[in-house]
DNA sequence: TTTATTCGGGAATAATCGTTCCCTATTATC
DNA sequence: GATAATAGGGAACGATTATTCCCGAATAAA
């Protein structure tokens, strides 16, 4: 079932929600239409579990990705750099279901749009731990206000969705290293 | 029947292209079905106009919230305050065509692709074009890779979109004295 | 005045959608 | 070994969708 549901989170991440039939997600998941309906309530049901699962797993990855720094910069940096790598290419055309709830349902249902701005909040509140943590560190000046360069670094990782979807080429060591002039 | 077209503007921003029923969008622009149909070949087609109207609108606000600074850095920070605030409260709620489209449509239209692709590059080059100036004057200093800079503004101001729409607050002028650090 | 023609309106249509229902294996229970 | 329970599959259903068709009013032409 964990292996249907990855499936089901491919889909709505390429697809979206609306533009993704039942049929579509009988076909990606490999279930008939009456095992879907029996694993799960209906349509919304499905995406909400799979949304779930993908904003498990992509806390983990830029969770791990911030370990491999050495101090506050460097695991900012590593999260950045982490982001880029995940908008590019096909990983980056594939989308992003957080950006996709944002544009597509936050406006339409309210605990979904909950579940999204929970989920900013979330990474937003990571960022700025990991600069105050450089700044206790050293690594990062004491100037530097955390909460707004995180909600701005938050900006800059859902529009790199956005301008991946797009396919619009992205040079991660450039961007990073532009973006990290934030921390100066 | 341009007004009529500010409606399905307005539908369309706010929820989407596939959320948007012709019901939907006959109630808005306040005309029969039949008479849509007459006006536009099909529903995609309405899209297409609306994108067109929305997307010179836009660009004329923002290319006239730029021509207000005095100089290069003065004609950036404009253009993010125009962004950030078009971002922002029930504006920002109502949302961005270029994104939806970016999300929803990109990856399932190549001709609607294109042109999200060719308005993000439009938008790239022009505040590329600014930072240049500034260069030029003395008001950003030549270290500054300006093309580098200009999508990583770009991912700036899709990300306050995705961000706005999901109703998280946005501080303006905090947000833009942050990113204009990047013109240091 | 009469006759075309245009324009907006809305019912009818055909396709697609999400959902339900029922059937068939397979596994577990007694 | 017989039976109950479960899981999966897919046809059938009703609702909703985008689209087409045709009607009536208003305007222009004769």
């Amino acid at each position: 079932m964990d292996t249907a549901l990855d499936r089901a989170v491919r889909v709505f991440r390429e697809r979206g929600y609306h533009a993704t039939s039942i049929g579509d997600l009988t076909a990606a998941m490999r279930l008939a239409t009456g095992s879907v309906y029996k694993a799960f309530r209906d349509k919304r049901a499905v995406f909400l579990a799979a949304f779930e699962r993908y904003t498990a797993r992509r806390q983990e990855q830029t969770r791990s990705a911030a370990a491999e720094g050495n101090n506050g910069r460097e695991r900012v940096r590593n999260v950045l750099r982490s982001y880029v790598e995940h908008s590019r290419g096909s990983e980056g055309r594939r989308g992003c279901l957080v950006v996709g709830s944002a544009i597509e349902l936050s406006a339409l249902d309210s605990e979904i749009g909950a579940r999204v701005i929970a989920q900013l909040r979330s990474n937003e509140n990571f960022i700025a731990s990991l600069i105050r943590e450089g700044q206790a560190d050293g690594s990062i000046p004491g100037s530097v206000a955390a909460d707004d360069t995180a909600r701005l670094m938050i900006c800059i990782t859902q529009g790199l969705r956005v301008v991946g979807k797009a396919r619009l080429p992205l040079e991660a060591d450039r961007l990073v290293a532009v973006a990290m002039k934030l921390l100066a």
